[in-house]
DNA sequence: AACCAGGCTGCATTGAATGCAGACTTGCAT
DNA sequence: ATGCAAGTCTGCATTCAATGCAGCCTGGTT
């Protein structure tokens, strides 16, 4: 057969083997996530999971550590995307301000990043055991934010408490944001929960209204 | 015997069934907690920890939901101290100064009220593999804080973002300042790193020094 | 004393997760 | 093309967490 003469797919920079390392994983991925939305999370076993990629058992933990990092989609970059619109914004910004921006640019970019977070976010919502897993894979995301406002401001992510507080309420408010959006609305408001949630932050965590005053306001 | 007219113990409230129980649950807390410390998590299996307070496996299953809640003493209060101490806080108060106080009010007592609490932070430290768990039981201790916050500013937790960003950023203040704590002193210094870390929330998030300027300072 | 609810236990089962060793595929150099 | 080396896939065996069930026993009640 004299198919040398061809190039079936267009290469990009990755040899076959990677090619198909890929598509494993991604295979994986959206048949635990499909089965899990189907199904229920803890009804869908391993196996099954296995089966609909056609890879064996034993395969699928040479991808993922556990069955919830497969329907999570974990392992990835963690927040990558925040962490570069952080480092494009300029200097001066105050941290707070500069990091506002650097999340609703991701939260605008997030459909064509992550086309299925809308799907896992059903997929927590309808299994909460997910939770503590999806919430602790927020740690590397946080420490990205922390080294991007180190970075801005000078300080030691090690030694210095500011690029960590800072880094975990902005990682806090997405958190609020996201778990609001998932009980009132579609992905295409989490940009104005987010935003809302950074105006607190923004605010200097200052109460809605009448912050001077001293009773309790109405919000 | 006629034990029946001795009062043998301080009978409180509680029936001799309660306090049978309660005494297992602690049993089964401490050992759990021992043996992980001494031979590592993974290597203590839970027959181990029941052996060690002499109960079934089965029965270890009766009062936790699994390994992890048994070593990290889950299961109880969630934060009960800090969302008394805010309560006890005057109405004027700013949300912020108020949390602030509780929260240093709270690691005051810690001693008393937990008394494991150094043992368990050596865990988590040398098991890292206990820390998605750790940081998704705060998730309880946040919704307390932030119902707290609700009720002094007149916010209601389930529609205005306030409350929840507060307790977010809060709670993230209290994890920082826990981490620091771990990599660098004992125990006894958690209130200076927690005083640190509300410092910057007190602050409004701006940079240490020289909020107003534009380029990066020093910290 | 007798009854009853609730706790404890053993047994069996499922399924997640890991180690190991052999077979196969891929990439590369000859 | 050929052979080698590295990396992958796979089956098998094993350990152990976790759950359901049914029976026994203890503590509290009348």
């Amino acid at each position: 057969m004299q198919y040398s003469a061809y190039t079936p797919r267009v290469q990009e920079t990755q040899g076959r083997r990677d090619r198909k390392k890929s598509d494993t994983r991604d295979a994986l991925r959206i048949a635990a996530l499909r089965l899990a939305l189907e199904h229920g999370y803890d009804n869908v076993t391993i196996e099954a999971i296995t089966e609909a990629a056609d890879v064996s058992v034993r395969t699928f933990f040479n991808y993922f550590d556990s069955k919830e990092d497969a329907v999570l989609g974990l392992g990835y970059d963690g927040g990558a995307g925040v962490a570069d619109a952080l480092a494009g914004r300029p200097a001066g910004e105050a941290p707070v301000v500069a990091l506002r921006a650097a999340f609703l640019e991701m939260a605008a970019n997030l459909a064509e990043r992550q086309p299925l977070w809308g799907q896992r976010m059903a997929l927590v919502r309808a299994n909460p055991q997910l939770l503590p897993r999806l919430i602790s894979s927020f740690a590397a995301f946080e420490r990205r934010i922390a080294e991007g406002i180190a970075a801005r401001t000078g300080c030691d992510v090690e030694t210095d408490l500011y690029p960590s507080v800072v880094a975990a309420a902005a990682a806090g408010a997405m958190r609020v944001a996201m778990a609001q959006c998932r009980f009132r609305a579609d992905e295409v408001t989490l940009t104005e929960f987010l935003s809302s949630a950074f105006d607190v932050l923004v605010r200097g965590l200052t109460p809605p209204e009448a912050s001077t005053k001293t009773g309790p306001t109405t919000c």
